[in-house]
DNA sequence: CCTTGACTTAGAGTTAACTATAACTGTTAG
DNA sequence: CTAACAGTTATAGTTAACTCTAAGTCAAGG
């Protein structure tokens, strides 16, 4: 099925709808088409794009950032550049964040092995 | 016997003195010793502690936990299981982010390669 | 003695990201 | 036909974690 209502789509990439009508009112997720009554019909475009948001975010990307992406991305070819560093740059972020976790890790380890 | 005023403090945990004094008056922070106007006088074990709460909350625990966990610290042997669970139980919390990250970069990585 | 500056407290303000409410509308089952 | 239901909007409220302000204290240098 590629058509969701906002419930079906709150169920597919778990976040309420509440979030999921917030994220678009923010600007995050522009072009989510209605139907005759008004209803949000999400397709499976939607979908992708929201889990791709669900992605940056879980990486600590503001959704002030990540609606600045998505607007990078809706210009097309002429920002792809721009755009393109700004994943770089993120994938550099994530790679010192799984370094930090690692580290914290072995701090946690430590106190567990502590047993005092 | 190294003592640092809250400046120091702060310059050596990378925290504010706002956030100092807020993470003591929230009670993650207990037993601060003061001189005698009444300024705050860190010990290198509160900056100990300081870094174990920076790793807590660095792997997204709530400072309610932190505090709670604490406390369970602060009661010594009795509590030394029930603590120890929050930390294993921790640990894994931590085990499952860092996939996640993983799990994210790929997605970023790949959005990279895509050139488009 | 006086000013400067680093501290103190209580409490107010800020920010991000939701989360909920109220009032309303269109769809559908009995 | 109508009641329940699932959606709509605009707007208000919540939460966590700070961050700042105001008013005051204290010690040291000139």
């Amino acid at each position: 099925m590629s058509l969701y209502t906002i419930s079906q789509a709150s169920a597919e990439v778990e976040l309420t709808p509440y979030t999921l009508r917030y994220y678009e009112k923010e600007g995050l997720l522009p072009g989510v088409k209605k139907d005759s009554a008004g209803r949000r019909n999400y397709q499976s475009d939607d979908i992708q794009r929201i889990g791709f948001i669900k992605c940056l975010k879980g990486t600590g990307m503001s959704l002030k950032q990540i609606k600045e992406y998505g607007s990078l991305y809706a210009q097309g070819k002429k920002k792809f550049e721009e755009r393109n560093a700004m994943l770089e740059s993120h994938r550099e972020k994530i790679l010192l964040e799984i370094k930090t976790q690692k580290k914290y890790l072995k701090m946690v380890e430590a106190k567990i092995q502590m047993k005092i």
